[in-house]
DNA sequence: CTGGAAATGTTACTTTATAACAATGCATTT
DNA sequence: AAATGCATTGTTATAAAGTAACATTTCCAG
């Protein structure tokens, strides 16, 4: 009853608790490994760790949570390892940040420079990335009447996901 | 060559620094008055005080930033009396959270309930409201589409302003 | 003038993030 | 293998942003 496959010029699906995870995972962590490969950039422990940990589920992570869960009674992990590890994986494009949560979700696209938009569930605390030609365009256009040029776009939609909205 | 007048579907202007500034501060402030004996909300002296410095300029505030310039040499303000006049403005719609800046701009929109999109130029700070019906549709539609229920939109741009970019 | 709610003051703390420098790891050259 | 050099991570300390809880004051209605 969610989701639909692929929609006309973008595409946001939510996932609820019953999906074939793993795959998402894998398909992250794929991605992750290949573009590193590509770029000569070093995919280490801690930063697959923390992309790992990221990828645990689609809702947004906080970045002291990651540190919690990086921390096991041994040893304590500080800030500066995580949002090091964060910073790389923003500037490869692996990891979002979401300014209207201070948390990180897992990129879920596909290309490298996409405009994305996010869908963030209230409820369940699920988020969507999707890259919406429309709004793109929308917002290009609105924004170059004003003579105002677009180098970044920030867009954070707050609402119910179709499984919360069934309830 | 910067600003036009009215624009379909909404509007956006950015100032820069030679304008007659304190009719936009009187504008704010009027507003504010206006709203407040409707609603019968007080607009207190800190209310007002902390609305006006944000009004100072076009640019967003930080918090700490206020509280600063609210302390003088003899007492000094604490955080939570401006967060809870920041809290007054924004439920009453006289200010507007930047959440990708954590900082706060004076609303220069009209009517009550509106989708605010807002321009931040990167080079000089400036920030520019705008009540892009395109955009809201767009995001409307799409996230529709996801079957997603938009409650909250946030849309940041972030850019060069008129100004800036013929520099 | 007085009782009570709203607003502000005050103290202490939580959460989020970064600066600065030290130690370690890893690859390449010799 | 040893030496070199840079990238990564560890460590300490602190900055920046925000809130909880309770005390005090203000202000208005009765
Ligand atoms: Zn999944
Ligand atoms: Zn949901
Ligand atoms: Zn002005
Ligand atoms: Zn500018």
């Amino acid at each position: 009853m969610a989701n639909r496959k692929t929609l006309s010029g973008g595409s946001a699906a939510f996932h609820g608790t019953r999906h074939a995870h793993a795959r998402c995972v894998g398909r992250a962590l794929g991605r992750a490994e290949e573009l590193c490969r590509q770029r000569g950039a070093r995919l280490t422990y801690m930063r697959r760790r923390v992309l790992e940990l990221i990828w645990d589920s689609h809702k947004a992570v906080k970045a002291y949570d990651l540190l919690d869960r990086l921390s096991d009674s041994e040893k304590s992990v500080r800030p500066p390892t995580v949002y090091r590890a964060l910073e790389f994986l923003m500037v490869h494009g692996l990891v979002h940040r979401v300014d209207s949560l201070n948390a990180f979700v897992g990129c879920s696209g596909s290309d490298e420079q996409h405009n994305a938009q996010f869908l963030i569930c209230q409820e369940c605390g699920e988020v969507s990335e999707m890259d919406g030609a429309m709004i793109g365009q929308a917002v290009a256009r609105q924004a170059a009447e004003a003579g105002f040029n677009v180098r970044r776009q920030m867009v954070e939609l707050h609402g119910e996901c179709p499984g919360c909205a069934a309830k």
